[in-house]
DNA sequence: CCAATATACTGAAACGTTACAGATTGCCAA
DNA sequence: TTGGCAATCTGTAACGTTTCAGTATATTGG
């Protein structure tokens, strides 16, 4: 079925969505120079340029994305890739608002692309790139040696990482600086008079996990603290997973004093282990913990907190994308942030 | 620039991205015959119609979003329309996931648009129908006399509301039936002995906000229990507002010694609050509250939870607006679901 | 005064798709 | 044999946009 209203000539009846054609009617000139006086060619005249827009404005002209799109190949959409199964929660809603916070007023769309446990992780990109359905991608969880991010470099499509990777090819990120954050929590710690301190890890795969290891690692030599190893579980595990095996590390005799925790919902359940074990927070052992929102303090007084702002995060990436697709130096759009001090919970 | 790569005629270098005229191409047929084929027109014979599809499905066809855009005007794109201030965390990153379930076996995809503070919600609502952005529409934060709802059904959008209207209008929905939640947690609540009961309401403007708060009304009279007016909060409000007002209601010497909660978030301010007065969960008071993920029972095992699934709302809601997009009577795709029982801690 | 050139504009084609209105073929009834 | 008809297939136009290759007019230089 057809789904036109008009009859054959021009539209001038008021009701259907202005074209460059219902301009071209109006203004009395052809649709090549309606268009180009929209954008601000320099081969029309200043006269004619200015009527343009004016009536564009007048008539509530918006260019038509599919003719666009198919024309140019410019999709005005920036994808979001999500693993549905182990992204936090807090995670996916800040960075949707950081990002159509800095797209708001672009033409971009914002778009959701999923992928789940069993598939590979490649597969959403690969699809975004072979039906060229984004000018620009998003992806987290990065891995040092991300096939994601080569496929897409060879691809020749812009795209920023949360978080960095390690294969000597330059791309857009921004990164939470959890070398730091290990760092500090160590460091705080270690005031505390802590000094056998386990680390509830990032996952496995993920480049993040080693900056936090390594910084957690030479915090503690610097402090002179040791390591009680943690190695089974990571922020990745399910709640019930992470409090049984902290209840066992915490019931063994050399369990640690200090808890370091990469996740709040981890620390969830990390909290929930030392009093299975029979342990009070704050006298047995200390616990400092990133967040995302300020929960933590609310759950329990005693913990220490550093605040990782993953709208924050959004907005860079998108902003990071954006200037890769306008023509920025990869290079160029790439950022740190810094964690903030590590906080006790203050009245 | 034209992006073209081959020349003039048909590309059958291979590199270029397959298209109904490679399609033609390969099989000797005309681009017309390759459309019907592969939508198994009935014109189309047996053979030629799997003829052309393997080829397509050998070579990965697939069809151009902006061409079939242009040409018919179907997106294939489902709009979820996000309030940037005021959604639960919880919320946004569960009913993503439900949504992005049902279609991701569909050709659509998910456009994420958002909304702030200072605007009218109806104005996402207006630019996705006026620019024909999406084929379908998703729209939370549901108002008993819906200006959005009313604006799409005039504009013949097919939608979805998380939440019911009361215009006298139908159309698809889906909805958690705080009604029975908040009987629920006032019988719960008496069963424990409590019979001065405090709610925690939602958003004053919001449907569901009556249903909460007839249902809790409702109960009271049942149980013969009465009300300790909480009026000066919502789930709306910030943690601290909360947790303040709270602490304030709990000073007072008509205090309750029950409160119902509609929002995990506002619970964890709520028992800060309890706290903050000297009283003791369990003891002076005890908490029923809704969730939707596992978290209140780490908090405080003293705590009473009752279930809300956003993931399945997620998923209800994409599949009502599929089949109202399918041509699907809008009046048989709504849904309600039922509470959980009020659970306690259970070890 | 003529040619060259700059300025301002324009029609046609193309992107990939689908709908419409044929076209071609084979087969059967008259 | 011919007309009619069903079964298959096809070319063209159109959706709205941008780019290419112009055209027409005014302006300048010699």
């Amino acid at each position: 079925m057809d789904r036109r209203v008009t009859k054959k000539g021009d539209d001038t009846s008021g009701k259907e969505r202005p074209t460059l054609k219902t301009l071209a009617f109006m203004t009395g000139l052809g649709v090549t120079t309606v268009s180009r006086a929209l954008k601000d060619a320099p081969e029309i005249g200043a006269e004619t340029r200015r009527r343009v827009q004016l009536v564009a404005k007048q008539i509530g002209y918006r260019p038509n994305r599919a003719g666009v799109r198919l024309r140019t190949g410019k999709t005005n959409v920036i994808s979001l890739v999500l693993n549905t199964e182990h992204e936090l929660m807090s995670f996916v809603s800040d960075i949707i608002y950081g990002v159509t916070e800095v797209i708001a007023d672009t033409p971009y769309h914002l778009i959701v692309t999923p992928y789940s446990r069993s598939q590979d992780p490649l597969d959403p990109v690969r699809y975004l790139v072979e039906t060229g359905s984004a000018d620009g991608v998003i992806i987290s969880r990065t891995q040092p040696n991300d096939p994601r991010a080569r496929y897409m470099l060879e691809h020749g499509v812009p795209f920023a990482t949360h978080g960095r990777t390690d294969m000597g090819l330059v791309h857009p990120y921004h990164d939470f600086d959890n070398y730091a954050f290990a760092g500090e929590a160590v460091r705080a710690l270690a005031a505390k008079g802590r000094n056998r301190l386990a680390l509830v890890t990032p996952p496995v795969g993920l480049t993040y996990f080693r900056y936090t290891v390594n910084g957690f690692a030479d915090a503690l030599s610097e402090v002179g603290a040791s390591e009680v190893p943690f190695n089974t579980v990571s922020i990745d595990h399910t709640i019930e997973q992470i409090r049984m095996r902290t209840a066992q590390l915490m019931r063994r005799d050399d369990r640690p004093d200090g808890i370091i925790s990469s996740a709040a919902a981890a620390t969830l359940a990390v909290v929930a282990g030392i009093e299975d074990a029979g342990l009070k927070l704050g006298r047995d052992v200390d616990v400092v913990s990133k967040q995302s929102s300020e929960v933590l303090h609310l759950f329990r007084r005693e913990l220490l907190v550093v605040n990782e702002d993953f709208r924050l995060a959004g907005s860079e990436l998108a902003r990071a994308v954006l200037g890769w697709i306008a023509g920025k130096e990869p290079g160029s759009l790439q950022s740190l942030s810094k964690p903030s001090e590590v906080l006790p919970y203050r009245g």
